[in-house]
DNA sequence: GTATACCCCGGTTCTCCAGTGGGGTTTTGC
DNA sequence: GCAAAACCCCACTGGAGAACCGGGGTATAC
């Protein structure tokens, strides 16, 4: 039930490529590594891997960089966590066998815990993230004055 | 979203320890070890743990053992879990601050799934996995005739 | 008082996370 | 062309935790 600081910072970069998605213009890794304190040889991982995925495209060369691969409202943190996690989500079966009945019964009631915690994850999108982030803004500028 | 070996070793010992619950008289590491595939030296350890959250009482000496410290229905798999796992569920903070809005956007997100998938877990009960337990082993009897 | 069984502590191997580094390839702009 | 900018790929390190194993201590029944 740990939030991996990968996950997190593959999502915090996501969430600063779609607040220039209208741009069109790509993202260089510097930059969303120095706005959100990610170390950048790290975060070319995450986004290397978020590329097979195919959840950002990249652009090589001088003025190249990252763009998400989709509208901001169609990528859900369920995404990004799969694509970063490995995909190793539910696996058929917890070990190489279980054969045992009480090994499926628990297996059973863990799926269906996971599949409520991804049902969670999948309706929570890039975009709303913004939303928030941005409300959350709003709130903090009016406290200030 | 991994079932770790450790909770499923510890759930399977405590099912074992529900089959058994009514004679009133402990159950042995190793007894429970060898009904269940589980290597015992590890399984001991996993039991004190339990102990020391009050999941289970152990009896020392010749005859002793271990017995449920209270009903298999009210023991749920999320007390086994946390239990297990180091009650490391919800962190109040990802990291030792976070400061940024956004990192406060994504956790609230992710503590929301994980409450999503406790609330499975705490519906689940010892008792709730022995009957299905035994109801899945009458389905393969009747299928075997 | 001895056998039984829990109790505590420490070590070992393995895998994964988090982060660093080197060297290569593609593209822009001159 | 050519150099700088940027991505691309691979490998390595340090630390933490999982999954074990083993030794010696302590309480309890018979």
């Amino acid at each position: 039930m740990e939030l991996s600081c990968k996950s997190e910072y593959a999502i915090l970069a996501l969430l600063e490529l779609a607040a220039h998605y209208d741009s069109g213009e790509p993202l260089q890794i510097r930059q969303i590594a120095a706005e959100q304190n990610i170390p950048d040889r790290y975060l070319e991982q995450l986004l290397a891997t978020m590329r097979r995925s195919g959840l950002v495209r990249s652009q090589r060369g001088a003025k190249g960089g990252y763009i998400l691969a989709r509208e901001p409202w169609k990528i859900s943190l369920l995404d990004v966590v799969e694509s970063i996690e490995g995909l190793d989500s539910q696996p058929p079966e917890p070990k190489q066998g279980t054969k045992s009945v009480e090994g499926m019964v628990i297996w059973e009631a863990w799926k269906e815990a996971c599949l409520a915690a991804e049902a969670v994850l999948q309706k929570h999108t890039l975009q709303d993230l913004a939303d928030k982030r941005d409300a959350r803004q709003q709130l903090d500028l009016m406290y200030y004055i």
